[in-house]
DNA sequence: CTGTTAGCGCCTTCAG
DNA sequence: CTGAAGGCGCTAACAG
């Protein structure tokens, strides 16, 4: 009649009030909420009937403090969640530890490597069970377990620097082997490159890719067609111009990315230019170009879903890390139907 | 020398460790890490040490339950995160709130009303402070914040059926009417129409959009130009093919998302036809297509910030409720490069 | 089958 | 300026 606790109105209800509400203990409300067998049908029932009256849930967040257990979230940081790339990446981890009942906390470092920093901390002070990074940089100290509550961690599309830790791959220096070959056999000499930041694994492994293509067929590498820092879109564009813009330009261009490759191919299409382009990344539209076009194509979704799986299995088995898996890329020439010939 | 607890090894460091090591009382550590004024500097300086000495951060989830507070999580539930207008918005949401201190929890129906109740439970019973969602259907009880422990609820591309929640919208209408205007003005008479289900407010403001310009031309519907429930591209491809391949066939299509638009673009570049299109949503390539284009541009990111504006002004005043907010839209017409007229 | 006790890691309150 | 007591919501471990 009179209880000594008030009804709660705007709170939450606790399994406090569901207990008083059911008149047994809370004790008995938490294991009827667990499913234990050890619970009389009728007090089961009256439970479950004041839970639903009461509109009450289990505060997950309390039950994991007391059992030691982790928050059931996974922590990804990912570069820039605009390239389709790293959309798929999410889409491949949030359906594979969706499936053992975690959830994804998605944050955006937008290339930044303070606010890389700054999230990962973050991730580790809120005690996510795990962390899946794609690093901005070669700089990955603050991605050591060590540094982070001993949380564990997986690289994507780069390995460890300086730290131990599982990751997970693309073959960027075969795939961009395979792919700066195909424009060689066509009988392109000429061939330019727009590549990422020199400082990052993908940036420098597709290079090398590129220039051991070149070495093979037994072309000299030319300073002047290679650009290697452009962040966007425009800024491809713009690259592309000034390499087309010269004396003897490239008759073909490798591009290090989706991004550059959009922006190569704006480019050309400004110039009305014959440029051919292989580029790493598939995309939707690639085989709508209208000009011969050569990808390196692999499976983003694969990907994450291995470094997830990579994730989760140290969630059980802490001592396994270090393992590096790699995810092969395929080569895929769009653009048959088109006049263009693709050869220079 | 003997301490009666064991030092830490693999268990994270707690604040009674850090107390422990830094010869205080845990009270003394947390004021400490909250800069609490009254804690004198060498005692400070102490803590601080043994804080990096053991590799201790603080547990949020426990501060967070002492403190009422909630877990500074906010969800986020959209139908595909795959389809880039979801990604802007989930990059909105995540940018606004990320200012505040506040994470993303990031989870993909994959339009599957199942997994939409799911998820939305789950996210409630983790206690989120509150959810973003793109229903993926008409059907919102499960998003009342009523079921879900009161949980703040701002929904995104759609307003609420049945259920008193904030909600912010493009203007489908509008946008669609007003798409669909060009393409009356330009001279087309026989405008076929790719749509979404009708079931939902998108799918079904968008056909209304497109009803409502065609009965103002003085145009009769036509039931076998219309094609209303292609989930992806190849389904979106193959209705055109279907409208196409009629006895007097339209000269224009609108397509009520970017889905549909590059379907319809893939069957109208396979037969090499010369029928317009004008669609929702914009897309990167749209300006590359080769032929003139007409699509609803709007900010998507804008409505992100805006969904999760409304959701954080829940959180500090939970008493207003019940609002809409339309983005604009705009038309953009492309493909004036082309030979092609976009004149039927 | 059910209730009591105690404590997860932290912080508010109140004494020193 | 510092510490002790108590409890946020929940559940192991132990009584009954």
């Amino acid at each position: 009649m009179n209880p000594s606790r008030p009804a709660p109105t705007t709170a939450s209800p606790t399994m406090r009030d569901v207990a008083d509400h059911a008149n047994v203990s809370p004790m008995t409300v938490s294991r009827a909420l667990r499913d234990d067998p050890g619970v009389s049908p009728g007090n089961r029932a009256r439970i479950l009937h004041a839970v639903a009256a009461l509109g009450y849930r289990r505060n997950e967040s309390a039950r994991n403090l007391r059992l030691g257990r982790s928050t059931g979230l996974i922590g990804v940081v990912i570069t820039n969640l605009a390239n389709p790339f790293y959309t798929q990446l999410a889409l491949g981890i949030e359906s594979y530890v969706g499936e053992k009942g975690l959830r994804v906390v998605v944050a955006n470092s937008g290339e930044d490597i303070d606010r890389e920093r700054q999230l990962v901390n973050d991730f580790a002070s809120r005690r996510l069970d795990g962390l899946i990074a794609v690093p901005t940089s070669n700089h990955h100290q603050h991605l050591d377990p060590a540094n982070l509550a001993h949380m564990p961690v997986v690289l994507a599309a780069s390995p460890p620097h300086r730290i131990t830790v599982d990751s997970v791959m693309l073959d960027d220096f075969g795939g961009t082997w395979e792919a700066t070959r195909t424009l060689i056999d066509r009988g392109h000499h000429r061939i330019g490159f727009l590549g990422l930041p020199a400082s990052t694994w993908t940036g420098s492994e597709r290079f090398r890719g590129y220039c051991a293509a070149l070495e093979e067929a037994g072309i000299t590498l030319q300073d002047r067609y290679i650009r290697r820092n452009q962040p966007d879109v425009a800024a491809a564009t713009h690259a592309t111009h000034t390499i087309l813009d010269q004396p003897h330009p490239p008759t073909a261009l490798f591009t290090a990315n989706n991004r550059n490759t959009i922006g190569a191919y704006r480019a050309i299409r400004d110039r009305n230019a014959t440029t051919a382009i292989a580029g790493f990344d598939d995309f939707e539209f690639a085989d709508l170009l209208q000009l011969p076009l050569t990808v390196v194509s692999y499976d983003a979704r694969q990907l994450g879903r291995e470094a997830a799986r990579l994730l989760c299995e140290q969630l059980d088995n802490p001592t396994i890390v270090g393992r590096r898996l790699v995810i092969p890329t395929s080569v895929i020439e769009y653009g048959q139907r088109s006049d263009w010939t693709g050869r220079p």
